[in-house]
DNA sequence: AGAATTAGTTTTCAACATGAACTATATGGT
DNA sequence: ACCATATAGTTCATGTTGAAAACTAATTCT
């Protein structure tokens, strides 16, 4: 006797016939996806928590070791009774490529299957208003460093993912609009394709708050949260969006822009045409105009604020709060809209967290009461390896879940 | 070389194995789901349509029959060479059971699988504040009524759907809080499992506004859109989201309260103890008082505001321009924050539609310039029959996604 | 009447997970 | 030492499933 749960969590219908061989692929994900969580294990213990069989987890694992994924690791004693099992765990040599590209900064790192960040760089550099084909060129440098160490170590690298802090299509490759590095409608899908010789599955590209939203959720403070609205403050202000551990995307892939959202109805004109929008108010340069905080680049203008914070500086601190308010204004419009009851803070909000959350915190008790525990914001511990790790998450992601596209044989 | 889509469009790694006969599961599903969309069809058309090989087809084709789900409907003369094919369609005969509960009514329908309504019954009643088991007591009969008529015109309903203006659990079938008829946790899913004696899967609860934006969906003007927030003005402000044709429910189910989204931070204190909210601008109480109309059930004052508008009167003009504005401002951020570009308007948005529309759109190209094209506001057209649409329809959507729970051997 | 064309069924086959039987390797008690 | 017991992993027969191809059926065109 059901009251319908499968009719809430809709899973719409198909449109595509299944076969008998999608029942392998599905296993295949499932056994990756077990161990991930399991870490090192035997056949015997998959089986058992996955409800396959013995004989079933055999056949799989085989098939993984074969491809590359999975390897074995000697024996796996129980200290209890019986034959030990053979260990067996993901494949620390299978990787995937992060790339981010940010306003002062661009990054790459290389990702196991496993989750750990094996080599990461960061490069200063302003790209805002910089030719794409210049920024991209010093980018493929820098990949190529991070693909020829990780060569030199034994990896494999499969894929690659790039963040971009801008609208994407991630669909055709290309960055619809990437505003604070004056990017419109660049196509990268060709670059994407020839960066990572040996992956077989490509290079994609990702928003770079969406991405790291993505970070939190498997790497970072997120694990085991589930549902929550992550809050990039970066030069501009985005947005990721978690439900049921994954992200949702939007119909066209770039949910989750609380940046501008409409705090005030009468406030001023944005960027974006609108008027009254988030940014406007807890954007970086909204902050230091309010704070008093004049001349200098990003870097040191952030600096800057924070010492006047730390000296307790009025203005400054009001700035900061002001910004705290209305990020808690745009937050419970989310979280009542949404359905989700916590947020994590990353980027300069993170940066700022001492000052900002309380404020953050009390707007969101005025504006949405009782729907936010204290607990219920975190602030994100990754840092600038945040959207790096959450591109080439995304695309370990994909082999987790598609490993039938890297098996050899068919 | 793919650039990463399915990173994009996530689908989440399996937690279950993958049984051979799961591929049957899908496929007698797909062939339900393109039989709703062709209409009267052949065997031989649905393979074409839908990938599946004639024979595989067939198979799938005498289960759906025997299950009662799919009947064979005679010749169907192509006009054309070669052998005709057998008609086949969906059953008529197969139904679900809609209810709905509301402020100032309650009704009843049967909807078939074709997503015809066969009976339908309005039942003007107040039931505010009364006691959750009169008003149950009362649908009872309504939904046997309705049962009946079912039963003698030869159709099977196999499950219900009930909708309720407010927060539910579908999941546990409890109403946890439904503030204009002064429900507050109340467990109906023992009441709900013995409603339809024949239908195996049971009554589900819905929120009324998700079940109306489903409707509009499956059956309404929202066919073919794929994508809108739809917007519900009856006593409170209720919203459905509507992703990739889908209900995006969120994690608890109860995602698009639209109502409460905070259009100025400054605002007045709201009934759901936050301040600012959309409903104290846009709900029927606010739109009424700004009106300065006073007196009288809803249902009057409802006709004298209509009437006052079609009487020029620049105060109602000013209460529903007002009410529109701010319409605009939560859509807007809705439309930002979630990648959507479309809404429909219903209920009583609907019935204001020639006086809300100007300055819904007005105020949305003010915050949201370019996201919202100018035929991409739709009224609904399904009254008082949406929400019970919606929720018959999604128990319709559970066999046509799960026949087999419904084939007789196994 | 016969060729052409389309619909639908039957037959054969390969992929796949299951379940049971079997082999392999450990521990613990006597 | 030896054997019962327990656990790990493999082998093999079986049932379900859709694909592919051959086949039968029904209609139109010439």
């Amino acid at each position: 006797m059901s009251t319908g749960v499968e009719a809430s969590r809709r899973a719409t219908a198909p449109t595509s016939p299944g076969r008998v061989g999608d029942v392998r692929r599905r296993n295949l994900s499932l056994i990756l996806h077990q161990l991930g969580l399991s870490g090192q294990t035997t056949r015997a213990r998959l089986a058992a928590d996955t409800g396959l069989t013995k004989a079933s987890v055999s056949s799989l694992v085989a098939d993984l070791v074969s491809a590359g994924l999975v390897m074995e690791v000697g024996l796996n004693r129980a200290a209890e009774r019986g034959r030990p099992g053979l260990g067996v765990a993901l494949n620390t040599a299978a990787a995937a490529l992060g790339l981010e590209i940010n306003v002062d900064y661009m990054a790459a790192g290389v990702l196991n299957l496993a989750g750990d960040l094996q080599f990461h760089q960061v490069v200063e550099q302003h790209n805002a208003g910089k030719d794409p084909e210049e920024v991209l060129g010093r980018l493929t440098e820098l990949a190529g460093q991070a693909l020829q160490q990780a060569e030199a170590a034994g990896l494999t690298v499969h894929a690659g993912g790039l963040a971009v802090p801008g609208l994407v299509d991630t669909a055709s490759g290309r960055v619809l609009n990437a505003p604070n590095i004056g990017w419109r409608n660049v196509d990268i899908a060709e670059w994407a394709a020839s960066l990572v010789p040996e992956g077989i599955l490509g290079t994609a590209v990702f928003n770079e708050a969406n991405s790291a939203a993505l970070a939190e959720l498997w790497y970072g403070h997120g694990r085991g949260m589930g549902n929550y609205l992550f809050i990039s403050g970066e030069v501009g202000i985005g947005g990721g969006i978690i439900i049921d551990s994954g992200l949702f995307a939007g119909p066209g892939g770039n949910a989750g822009e609380i940046g501008h959202i409409v705090v005030d109805p009468e406030g001023p004109e944005c960027s974006c045409g609108g008027s009254g929008c988030l940014e406007r108010y807890a954007g970086q340069d909204a902050v230091f105009v309010r704070a008093g905080i004049e001349g200098g680049n990003d870097a040191e203008r952030m600096a800057a604020l924070l010492e006047a914070l730390e000296d307790g500086d009025e203005q400054a601190l009001a700035a900061v709060r002001r910004a705290g308010h209305y990020l808690g204004v745009a937050a419970s419009s989310t979280f009542r809209l949404l359905d989700i009851d916590a947020a994590v803070l990353g980027g300069n909000f993170a940066t700022l967290e001492r000052w900002i959350t309380p404020a953050f915190h009390a707007s969101v008790e005025e504006h949405a009461p009782a729907v936010l525990a204290a607990d219920d914001v975190v602030v994100s511990g990754l840092g600038r390896q945040a959207a790096l790790m959450g591109a080439a998450g995304s695309r370990i992601r994909t082999v987790i879940e598609h490993p039938h596209l890297l098996l050899k044989q068919h």
